[in-house]
DNA sequence: CTCTTTGCAAACGATTTGCAAAAAT
DNA sequence: ATTTTTGCAAATCGTTTGCAAAGAG
């Protein structure tokens, strides 16, 4: 929590009461949380259910919290200790791995926990998964954005 | 089309012309298409956008479209021919291949064409995957629903 | 003291629902 | 003739924005 707060300053974010709740809201249990689950752990008095939406968001763009978002439409926050990258992509000649974009990582982890889910709930135990995504990558320093 | 109107009526749906037009607009190109584009498509004048949430949600009820979901919120909505399963669940034990939740599957689906639709974007080419699923299923005829 | 942040009310866009008229069987 | 389907208007949901007051640095 002193770290967050610290990580706050650090991006010119100024610390005050809703945003204490908040993280804390978050940090409390290490699961994601919806935006109305936020505002009710954080204290429906405490802090309005629109200063949760701004202040998630502000947390997010400074990474101080990762948004999980789901196929569903819905989407969970979760405070960000900084993780590694889970997938990458394997260059059809060289066999080097590449990192791939975030998000769209992310995305198919989610997809992935949910198919193993799905099974999970069929009665399946010992679940796991192997991905691997391959390609040809670009010809030298041609990476467009 | 014809085939999709019997499909329609096999489901105790009748035929109608707002039906026809959406299904057209479905079958036209083979993509995936929003509500908005099939309504677009269809002829704004010839189908209210209110018919196209309803007759889409109709027909994906009867398995005539499929819904592909997106993590960003959004959904599109293609003709269903009728595809076999992309992935499976092998068995620890057996290896055997079993078939997974088409929602989560085709949820996975739509997952790992955005991974790579973000590779194509960074100018990969021959982009492709392998995607495993293990797991250990549940005690013979033991899985619930 | 200055600039950020908050709460409230109101705007917003996408989707859904109520209902009477129109169309399909 | 009966039942479904449609279009329109209005309700609804989650989220965002405008703005003046409150709070942080």
């Amino acid at each position: 929590m002193e770290s967050a707060c610290a990580r706050l300053r650090a991006s010119g974010l100024r610390v005050t009461g809703p945003r204490i709740a908040i993280l804390g809201a978050l940090l409390a249990r290490g699961e994601p949380a919806s935006i109305e689950q936020i505002h009710a752990r954080a204290g429906s008095g405490r802090c309005d259910l629109v200063t949760v939406y701004r202040c998630v968001a502000a947390f997010e763009q400074i990474g101080l919290v990762r948004r999980c978002r789901f196929l569903d439409g819905t989407c969970l926050y979760e405070f960000d200790g900084g993780r590694a990258a889970q997938y990458r992509v394997v260059c059809r000649r060289t066999r080097q791995a590449l990192p791939i974009d975030p998000a769209a990582a992310s995305e198919l982890a989610a997809a992935l926990g949910r198919v193993e889910d799905s099974l999970r709930a069929k009665g399946f135990s010992e679940v796991g998964h192997v991905v691997e995504l391959y390609g040809t990558p670009p010809p030298e320093g041609q990476a467009p954005t």
